[in-house]
DNA sequence: GCAGCCTACATTTTT
DNA sequence: TGTAGGCTGC
């Protein structure tokens, strides 16, 4: 037996080996599963003799992807790794259909629309329905036709549906089966899939073409899932197909279900908790050794996910150090929590030298980063946040795709509209309008009526026709360019003639110079694209190669400075598939983690719960956890308590807020006891903050102001609108009376008296605290 | 056709 | 706060 298996521990070692039948590893946090994946594909290769290109290897991320690969040509060299069928699920099913078009109507070169481009063209239809958008809401009726798709069900089938009619029509929504028709007709018009229809229409073709999937399931003859709690319904009835009928079935899933996180993306967990029913004879492993934490940390894990319900079970173990217990922060504000972390930090590194990449500060939402962002930066501390606006989200990357997806494919309508008129060339939307109108009518794409607008009944003006005719030349000059030239050639005659480079160079707005660059960061994109197509012996990189790539793509795996000294701020989301050796969960309260979404639906709040699991797993020696009891949201201020997930926690792994200054300070402000109840382990637990109330003895003098201001997703200071007389509640200070209000705009002031810190003024604009009502 | 103002709205987000 | 979309007036 070679060597590299030899490094494997024996349950490992049992999942690599086994091949004779359908096998299910359930791999727990940190416990080696892409080596035992990675080792798998080189054991069929070197030792089972297997062709590379009758494996399948299917992930979630074109990082996952990247970095099997990687690790695969390590262990078995490169000539072996480049004929693995490995990817995406939606890059390899992309693959397929391109080959396949013809049998689904579509051409080789379809386009596909991201999730901002679908809910363009769902708007378009809900107005020429004549639909009110307050009711039909394009993102509603968007995740209602997602959710079909990844259910296998098509606008036929929904139309047909009793249930989904009655469903719709509860919530007032009754005709989304008819915007799913008119959809997927626009769609075919348009020779373009959505990242659903990829799964969808994969389904499709092999259920109505069986000489096709049986072309397939001989090309795959053995077939590997990783991460398979996250598959939707939908992925799991295309393995399904692959498998049908076939004995033995080759199939090996890997995952954790109790990292199953995406639910809301149609991720069903019961996947993978019904995979054994699913496939008879499937032999499940077990890997329960954790190699990433110290044994509290992997302690306190189990402890909280084992009041899930909906599990399989297993007793995941570390042999690493005991490590310290998780200590546990209440803050005051969200301001303070952010100061608590950011000491923390400083503390850490000074005592055990710490890099700062060795920190991650993680958040159920986006909006929170922006007060631990303040904190940094104040102290100089580098950091770095991942989510935000990806690199292909931003416009001007869109705009200069968009001209690609037109080139490759003129049907397409999103990217035609986008682009008609950008740069600007007096093309306006009551033009579109009728063109969209004509199109509509005809069906036909709009560029058909683009070309021929008289025969589609469009009597434009004389300068209108030479403004439609200069575009289409346009259009129609890169498309043939393209049938000529590499795809970075074109792309870069794109850039230049179209305009868009003009438009951004008008002036040096920082604005414009970041787009600038992003756009040269797309060029180079497109440069090492090409090169690398050509190195591999290709002669023509066609355009639409890249862009059926780079539509695929998020940046995730874009972040080539990945390893540099900064400090880590993501959501927990994000942080899936990571380690840090020190990890801050933050903001850990009731409606913010557990998210006031999941309200009390158990199966909402088991997700959550796993999510919580798999932000703990992501630390190797510390992890703290911290709450505010007051934070501003959306610009109010709200008072929280703290989350019911610290409770599933079993105490003897945390360490209790006793010494924190903060929580001595709320403790005293509140004069709220942190603790109370008993618990059986003879320790006690902290309650759950309440609200502070407002105390009797302060009388009330105006009516309630609020805070005013609009709300932000940023989570940042809102202004305020006091007058005299209010009575307010101050973030540090608690209650007082607005004595004085002076000065204007950013200049206000107010001088407050503070039922129990004094008189003070304070300027308005970096005050933070609301009027009580 | 388009700049500029006003209003409504705001989890998480692998493809 | 920030953004997207709608509306208005030039």
């Amino acid at each position: 037996m070679s060597d590299y298996i030899q490094e494997l521990n024996e349950e490992q070692r049992n999942a690599v080996l086994y091949n004779d039948g359908p096998s299910l590893v359930i791999a727990g946090a940190g416990s080696g599963k892409t080596r035992v994946l990675t080792y798998k594909i080189a054991y069929l290769i070197k030792e089972k003799n297997y062709d590379a290109h009758n494996i399948l290897a299917l992930t979630f991320t074109n990082k996952a992807a990247k970095e099997i690969v990687r690790r695969v040509n390590k262990d078995i060299g490169r000539p072996w790794s480049d004929y693995i069928w490995m990817g995406t699920f939606h890059s390899v099913f992309s693959r397929i259909l391109r080959r396949e078009a013809q049998f689904l109507g579509f051409t080789s070169s379809y386009t596909i629309y991201d999730a901002a481009d679908s809910r363009s063209l769902l708007r378009t239809l809900i107005k020429e329905m004549k639909l009110d958008e307050k009711v039909y809401k394009p993102n509603v009726v968007q995740v209602h036709i997602s959710n079909a798709k990844n259910h296998l069900v098509s606008p036929e089938g929904y139309a047909n549906s009793k249930e989904a009619y009655e469903a719709d029509s509860a919530i007032k929504m009754p005709l989304i089966r008819d915007i799913y028709k008119r959809y997927k007709d626009r769609c075919c018009q348009s020779d373009v899939m959505d990242f659903d229809d990829l799964l969808f229409y994969t389904f499709m073709l092999f259920r109505d073409h069986p000489e096709v999937l049986i072309r397939y399931q001989d090309l795959f003859r053995y077939v590997l899932v990783d991460e398979y709690q996250d598959t939707n319904y939908a992925q799991h009835c295309i393995l399904l197909q692959l498998m049908q009928g076939k004995t033995p079935q080759l199939i090996c899933a890997v995952g954790d279900d109790a990292q199953s996180i995406y639910s809301f993306r149609g991720a069903d967990v019961d996947n993978i908790l019904n995979f054994t029913k699913v496939y008879p004879n499937t032999k499940v492993f077990k890997l329960e050794q954790n190699y990433r934490s110290t044994q509290t940390i992997v302690c306190a894990a189990n402890s909280l996910i084992e009041k899930n319900q909906r599990q399989i079970r297993k007793e995941v173990f570390s042999e690493k150090e005991r490590g310290e217990a998780i200590g546990v922060y209440q803050a005051y504000s969200d301001v303070e929590e952010a100061d608590i972390v950011v000491n923390k930090i400083m503390e850490l590194r000074r005592g055990q030298h710490y890099a700062y990449s060795d920190f991650a500060i993680l958040y159920r939402t986006n909006a929170q980063s922006r007060i631990f962002e303040e904190a940094m930066r104040k102290r100089g501390m580098p950091y770095r946040i991942y989510g935000g606006l990806s690199f292909y989200q931003r416009k001007e990357i869109k705009d200069v795709i968009a001209y690609f997806r037109l080139v490759v494919n003129p049907n397409d309508e999103e990217a035609f509209k986008r682009i008609i008129n950008y740069p600007a060339r007096g093309i306006g939307d009551t033009t579109v309008g009728k063109i969209i109108a004509a199109a509509t009518e005809h069906n036909v794409s709009l560029w058909t009526v683009l070309c021929e607008p008289l025969t589609y009944g469009l009597n434009f003006n004389k300068g209108i026709v030479g403004k439609l005719q200069a575009f289409r030349d346009l259009i129609a000059g890169f498309i043939a360019d393209a049938a000529e030239k590499n795809a970075n050639e074109v792309g870069t005659d794109v850039i230049r003639q179209s305009g868009i480079i003009n438009d951004i160079c008008q002036d040096n707005s920082p604005e414009n110079l970041s787009r600038k660059e992003n756009i040269e960061e797309l060029v180079n994109g497109m440069n090492d694209f090409c090169a690398q197509r050509l190195e591999e012996g290709n002669t023509h990189v066609l355009l639409g190669d890249f862009l059926s790539e780079v539509s695929l793509l998020t940046d995730q795996d874009s972040d080539k400075e990945g390893d540099d000294e900064k400090i880590t701020l993501m959501t927990v989301h994000a942080a899936k598939g990571l380690e840090f050796k020190n990890v801050f969960v933050v903001g850990m309260e009731e409606n913010l983690f557990p998210s006031g979404m999941a309200g009390e639906s158990p199966r909402a709040l088991e997700e959550e719960r796993r999510l919580f699991y798999v932000a703990i797993t992501r630390a190797e020696e510390h992890c703290f956890l911290s709450y505010a009891k007051s934070r501003l949201r959306y610009g109010k201020m709200e008072f929280s308590s703290s989350s019911r997930f610290l409770k599933d926690i079993d105490v003897r792994f945390l360490r209790l807020p006793q010494d924190a200054v903060a929580f001595r300070k709320a403790d005293r402000e509140t004069g709220s006891p942190l603790f109370g109840r008993k618990e059986s382990g003879g320790m006690r637990l902290k309650q759950p903050i309440i609200a502070p109330t407002v105390p009797r003895n302060l009388k009330r003098v105006t009516p309630a102001v609020g805070v005013s201001g609009p709300a932000s997703p940023a989570g940042s200071a809102a202004s305020h609108q006091v007058q005299q007389g209010q009575l307010i509640e101050h973030e540090r200070f608690g209650l007082g009376e607005v004595l004085k209000v002076e000065g204007e705009g950013d200049n206000a002031k107010a001088t407050i008296r503070f039922k129990n810190a004094g008189d003070k003024q304070l300027l308005l604009r970096f005050a933070r605290f609301k009027v009580i009502d």
